[in-house]
Formats: structure tokens, C-alpha cells, sequence
DNA sequence: ACAAAGTGGTAATCGGGCTTGTCGCTTCGG
DNA sequence: CCGAAGCGACAAGCCCGATTACCACTTTGT
């Protein structure tokens, strides 16, 4: 095994290049998988945006999908680690108020640019195993997040003490739907109507009274 | 312009045959697009699995696209005209009771074969504008029908008299959600826990005050 | 300044799958 | 019983795009 000397090249380092290569790719390929669909985009078209050669391509990726699992995973992470921390600075703050930030900034977020929904809930499904298998980890994550916080409102009495695994599966579908539905409508829909919406949902939701159970 | 005699064949009309070698199509389509996905299953596969020459597909189909588009409306067309007729049929029952028929029905229509969601909700997804058109268009209808479920409701004096738009697309959107997680869930859910689920959801979010509009 | 190493673009290869033309067989009508 | 028409299987052509081999150019270290 002979270790390659790398040396710094142009002013920049070989890293720093790949990187830059690798971040432009990433770019063009959430403008093109967006506009014409992942299918429709080809591995020359991508590079010919991000202003890269094939052979640079495969030196970043091993194919087309894993660009697609890569930005998949860095939106829903993004998205998470947004949340989480403004949920975390509402610490003690009321179920209501916990809530609405959870939903206010989950929502703000991912309608700042209307691609991140279209790649996260349709470009993005129906791909592969290994992208159903990393979508359905995320909706798993995600589903955590709100049953956190229903037990958290139940052990405030403000929530009823019950099991709130398929209400947060719900949930997260809601939110999928309603933002599927914004990115494709037209005319647009007001994205603070949908948090309200989402807002008001998630609290009828988990607040409702727990049915009885039949004897 | 030569009309071709049509002659009968092997007994049967040259349009019943044409039509059985359609419907075994579409069930040979239905099984291999929810088992290896749709952009796996090759044209010739279909029409192996449904003893059909390549040539009799191209007869019945312009292409692969064309049959996932007819599987996928008909879907949906089944499963709206089950649940219409189901609720006609409870006319004049309460709002408890309407909501509950018409979950209960589609759930029950929908899970019955688990390759219905499945198609339904991954494999349409994401794979032409065509497409994309055809889901919108019955994410539309659904609405539509929660919606007017709403409003009777609210003409009961059950649910206060808003705008249920948003709402019926954002339970639309917890079925969706709550269905697709079935489909891939190992070990399976609960469909009556997901009615139920669904249920009391649906309820929730049409009885639950409407919020004060700001100053 | 020169030799060597690294880089990136181009172009050729390779394979897969859609599509259609053809051929031999079967069935019908007279 | 015969001619014609319909039918279905086969397979070859064709196109498109992923992948890799090659080569000319640039930069570096001495």
C-alpha cells in the first residue's frame, strides 16, 4: 500500500476542494431534483450545474441515490436539531407554549425554501429500501419527539395518561400532508394559517379525552 | 379509411379478450409494483406474470406509467364510492356515528390487502407530474368529503361554524401518514387501533373551538 | 527551470430495457 | 375444406445514460 503525498493545490487543499465540490453538488442537486424530479435528473446534468466532472462525481458519491439519502438525512437533521434547540430554550414554559414552538419553528424552517418539503415528501419516496428504510426512521424520530411531549403535557394533567405512539404517528402524517399540499398548491397557501392549523390539531389531539376502554 | 372485420376467437369476442388480458395486467402490475417497486418492474416482467406478449401490452397501455396511473385511480375510486354508499346509508345518525362509518369503512376497504396503501401512498409518489396531478386531484376530493362532514356537523350545532379546509386536508394527511407506517411496520400495527386512533382524531379536530380571531 | 505528481475534462465503452417488425400457428366464414 | 385474417411469441434494433479510461494541463518542490 503506497500512501499518495497530498499537497495543496491551487491555494487550497485537496479536502477543502473535494468539499467545496462536494457542497456544490449537493446545492445543484436539491435545485434539479426539486424542479424535474430525482428520476428525470441525470448524473451529467448535475454536474454540469454544480460546475464539476463526472469523474469528480464518482469521487464524492457512489450513485445518484446516495446525493438523494444525503440531502434527505441533512434536511430532517437540521430540521430536528432547530427544533430541539429552541425547545430547550421554552424549558419550563406551558404545553400550549412548548407547542407552539415546537410546530412555529418546525414549520417556519422547512417553508423557507419550498423545495426542502418537495424533496423530504415527494421527490424522496418510493426511491429505494435504503431511502424508505431512512424515511421511516426519521417519521420514527420525529413521532419520539411529539410523544415526548404529550407525556410530558399528561404528567402536567393537562393531557390524559394514555398511550400516544399512533397520535404522533398522526401527527407527523398531518404535518406531511399539509406541507405536500402547500409546496404543490396554487395559489400558495398562507404557511401561518397551516401552523395554526398544525397548532390547534396537535393540541385537540393530545388533549382530548382518552375513550374508555369497553369491559 | 378500411374498417377491419372483428371477428369472435377461441369463443370469445376480440374485446373480452382484450379486456382479461388488461385486467390480468393491472393484477400482475399490482403485485410486482408494491413487491419490488415500480421503477424495478421491468415491462417484460408484467407481462410474464400475466401471460401477456409485450406486444398485447403496448395493445392495452402506452406505457408502464399509464398503468400505475389506472391502478392508482381506481384505488381511490373504489374506496371513495365504498365509503359514499356506507354513509348514505346513515343518512340522518349522529356526527359520532358518520365519522366513525365513514373511518371505519375506508380503513377496513384499504387494509384489507395491504398492497393497496402501499401503491397508494409510496409507489405513486414522486414519479411524474402526471402523476403528481392525479394524487392532488384526490387529496382534493377526500377534502372535500371531510370537509362537507365538518360542516354537517356544524349545522348540528356539534362543531363550530369555520373554515375546515385545512383541517380536512391535515386529517387527510394523519391517514395518509398513519397508513403508510402500517404498511412498512414490522411487527404490523393494529388496524382497529388505527381507526380508533383515527377516530378520535378526526373528532377532535372538527369539535374543537375555533380560536378567537386577533384584534 | 524542470521533472514529477496531481487534477479535471472529454470521449469511448458498455449494458439494459423499451419498442416494433416478422413469422408461424390458430380460428373463422363460406 | 380453403383462404384469409387474427393472434401471440420471439427477437433484433435502437436509444439513452452510467461508468471508466485516457490525456493534456497545472502546480509544486528542488
Amino acid at each position: 500500500m503506497t500512501t499518495p503525498p497530498r499537497r495543496a493545490y491551487g491555494g487550497v487543499s485537496a479536502d477543502d476542494r473535494r468539499a467545496q465540490r462536494r457542497a456544490r453538488l449537493l446545492v445543484a442537486a436539491l435545485e434539479l431534483f426539486t424542479a424535474r424530479g430525482y428520476q428525470q435528473t441525470k448524473i451529467v446534468d448535475l454536474c454540469t450545474l454544480a460546475g464539476v466532472s463526472t469523474r469528480n462525481f464518482y469521487e464524492e458519491f457512489p450513485a445518484k441515490e446516495r446525493v438523494l439519502l444525503t440531502l434527505h438525512d441533512r434536511i430532517n437533521a437540521e430540521a430536528l436539531r432547530r427544533v430541539g434547540g429552541r425547545l430547550t430554550e421554552v424549558e419550563g414554559a406551558g404545553t400550549a407554549t412548548r407547542v407552539r414552538v415546537l410546530i412555529d419553528t418546525f414549520i417556519a424552517g422547512i417553508t423557507a425554501d419550498p423545495r426542502l418539503p418537495r424533496l423530504n415528501y415527494v421527490e424522496a419516496v418510493g426511491v429505494s429500501t435504503d431511502l424508505d428504510r431512512q424515511h421511516q426512521e426519521w417519521v420514527r424520530r420525529w413521532a419520539d419527539f411529539i410523544e415526548s411531549e404529550a407525556r410530558l403535557a399528561a404528567t402536567r394533567g393537562d393531557a390524559p395518561d394514555r398511550d400516544y405512539r399512533l397520535t404522533a404517528y398522526a401527527v407527523v402524517g398531518a404535518i406531511t400532508g399539509l406541507l405536500r399540499e402547500w409546496q404543490a398548491h396554487d395559489p400558495p397557501l398562507d404557511t401561518a394559517a397551516i401552523a395554526e392549523e398544525i397548532r390547534g390539531l396537535v393540541l385537540a389531539a393530545i388533549t382530548r379525552p382518552a375513550v374508555p376502554v369497553e369491559p
